[in-house]
DNA sequence: GCGACAG
DNA sequence: ATCTTGTCGC
């Protein structure tokens, strides 16, 4: 899927009406998908760079899934358009699971994008999955800051609209944007945002994923140096 | 002096 | 993102 294929289906995405997802499941079974990339030196938004995506599931607390695929970058990095550099990976690495999650948490925006439909958004509804997107600072959308203490929140808002929500993951740690995506709201983004994060800023899936993508990739920089 | 539009 | 140095704003 190249650059024109993945805005028109962006723009087609954005425009549907899926049913809304709840968390209703206790524990909750949640998948997460990451990107590393490798070549050394600094700057990583090249394209044709060996990466390595990785996906997990935990059933609460407990993993009780993890792969990791090595492959590379087909393009680079472009604002709005990260789902050409990094979608084709994701779904991949989620694919191998071979199970469905009850949702997907991704490092990316959703309804905060340009055409309405970012990574996190586009992903889901490819893999037919409720998504929420998890990223340090909003695309497009603006907010006032949260609270100081874990679960304090505060809405970010795009053209009038809340399409994501700043979440205090822990107190005295910089908040993360929780991100309405594939069936989900910024509601729900939140909450699945607090339920992952226990005395941590970051969940506790989008963590095991970049911890075994990283290390997938610190292992073939000792093996094959220089690639 | 160089940026603040995800990763 | 990744690598790193400094700790701050037009």
């Amino acid at each position: 899927m190249d650059a024109d294929a993945v805005l028109a289906e962006q723009q087609r995405l954005a425009a549907l009406q899926p049913s809304a997802w709840y968390p209703e499941r206790t524990p909750l079974e949640v998948a997460a998908a990451v990107v590393t990339y490798g070549c050394g030196g600094q700057g990583h938004s090249g394209a044709d760079e060996p990466a390595w995506a990785s996906a997990v599931l935990l059933r609460g607390s407990q993993l009780i899934a993890a792969r990791v695929l090595e492959g590379v970058a087909r393009a680079g990095y472009v604002p709005a358009l990260l789902a050409v550099r990094e979608g084709p990976l994701l779904a991949a690495a989620v694919e191998s699971l071979g199970t469905r999650p009850d949702v997907l948490l991704l490092a990316a925006a959703g309804r905060d994008h340009p055409r309405r439909a970012g990574l996190a958004l586009h992903l889901g509804a490819m893999l037919d999955v409720p998504s929420i997107g998890v990223t340090d600072r909003p695309l497009l959308a603006r907010g006032a800051q949260p609270g100081a203490h874990r679960g304090d929140t505060s809405p970010l808002l795009l053209h009038g609209a809340e399409v994501a929500r700043w979440v205090r993951t822990a107190t005295g740690v910089r908040p993360l944007a929780a991100h309405a995506a594939w069936r989900t709201t910024a509601t729900v983004a939140a909450t699945v945002l607090l339920t992952t994060t226990s005395g941590v800023r970051t969940p506790q899936p989008l963590r095991e994923a970049r911890r075994l993508a990283r290390e997938a990739r610190d292992r073939r920089r000792v093996e094959r140096p220089g690639w």
